[in-house]
DNA sequence: CATGGTTGGATAGTGCCACTATCCGGCGAG
DNA sequence: CTCGCCGGATAGTGGCACTATCCAACCATG
């Protein structure tokens, strides 16, 4: 398959996969000749899996370099490939890198945090991690905006995401082959995220429905 | 307060608040002269309501102000200014606009999206809502990729979605007065999607070492 | 063999967007 | 008086994900 066909099958403008291969998000092709490279399916399924991160999970180009590198690792267990693909990933809000806010919101944040995690024993992600620094500044925004969010409340909202969690792993070994979960695990936790969001505003929807009118 | 003190209080740059101001994101300050205004207090939380819109929940300046002006229409009852504000937000996906995909992949996301509404009787919002739209994105996403997401599999993340929801107006209903609750619902949405998502990351890594170490 | 369209690679440019720097005249404390 | 701060207007910056252009090699065709 040449560069073009590639775009075609792929919807993915050629100037643009250049542009990936060019990053690295991208294995090159099969040198033909001097200036002439062939694709396979690899390719094909590796581009959509490029777009997916960046499209629809809104993830960098840099770091969707960085996680597709520790995808393609070989030598890693099934579970520091999740840690290290769950590490690299970006989450909601990247912010604008780490300066440090130390003021009385973010101080209360990291009680609750703390506290929260302590008690429910989530010890595999301590401070440092970007899940949990991700969960530190959210919650130091609601504390800053005055809505309640102290372990307790908490606490509810973190049931449930094991309860995600839990679909999440059954839904990654039902998979097959070793490879394909580790990718998998990486193209899951990102693609469920616009799902469970979105599912989450239609069910706010009816809930609000059924408690306000009818 | 002056500009420079609601600045201080905020942390946010004066310019910055300027900037705000000239977008229609927060309301001017009360005239005191010519060439002189004040703010209160209801200044400092609007703008960090604003702030938290735009940097923890991502939100686009433009929305943002669409929302707000939602927030302060007067003659909305509960349940339509939540509809409202989750009209108006973004979602996780927002795309290249209006490009009318139509390949397999988006009539299978489709269809498999319809009946599991149809299926859990959510039609608050149907086609055409922000939400449902990028629901159907994601889905056609991972069918694009291979990964199992029918109907069937998607229920189970709805059942979980619809108890965050339920968490979610629990909240909102034990807050006091009404106009609290119609900047709450915003706030809320938007501010526990990174909790949610950052709390799934971290019940991952713990259901992941639990299943393949321990 | 000529030749014209196509290919892959390199380089520089575009568009968007959230700010941010600068300038200007009016105000007010000392 | 006067000098620095204030608010408002305008234009500029930086980051980032592409994208347009150019070039020489390449291959199919006549």
């Amino acid at each position: 398959m040449r560069l073009a066909e590639l775009s075609a099958r792929s919807g993915v403008p050629t100037a643009t996969i250049k542009f990936y291969l060019r990053e690295g998000l991208l294995p090159p092709g099969e040198r033909i000749s001097a200036t002439q490279a062939g694709y396979g399916e690899e390719h094909l399924h590796r581009l959509r899996l490029v777009r997916a991160l960046i499209q629809v999970g809104r993830m960098p180009v840099a770091t969707a370099r960085e996680v597709l590198a520790a995808v393609d690792d070989p030598g890693l267990d099934q579970h520091s490939r999740l840690g290290i693909a769950t590490w690299a990933l970006p989450g909601p809000a990247p912010g604008p890198g780490p300066e440090e806010e130390d003021d009385a919101a973010t101080r209360t944040a990291r009680q609750e945090v703390g506290s929260l995690l302590e008690h429910l024993g989530w010890d595999q992600f301590g401070p440092g991690s970007p899940a949990y620094e991700t969960l530190v500044r959210a919650v130091a925004t609601l504390v800053r905006l005055g809505y309640p969010c102290e372990a307790g409340h908490l606490r509810r909202y973190a049931h449930i995401a094991a309860q995600v969690s839990e679909a999440d792993l059954d839904l990654l070994e039902s998979l097959p082959g070793e490879v394909e979960q580790v990718e998998a695990s990486v193209a899951l936790t990102v693609l469920f995220e616009p799902v469970l969001l979105s599912l989450r505003r239609l069910a706010q929807a009816e809930e609000s429905a059924r408690r306000f009118r009818g």
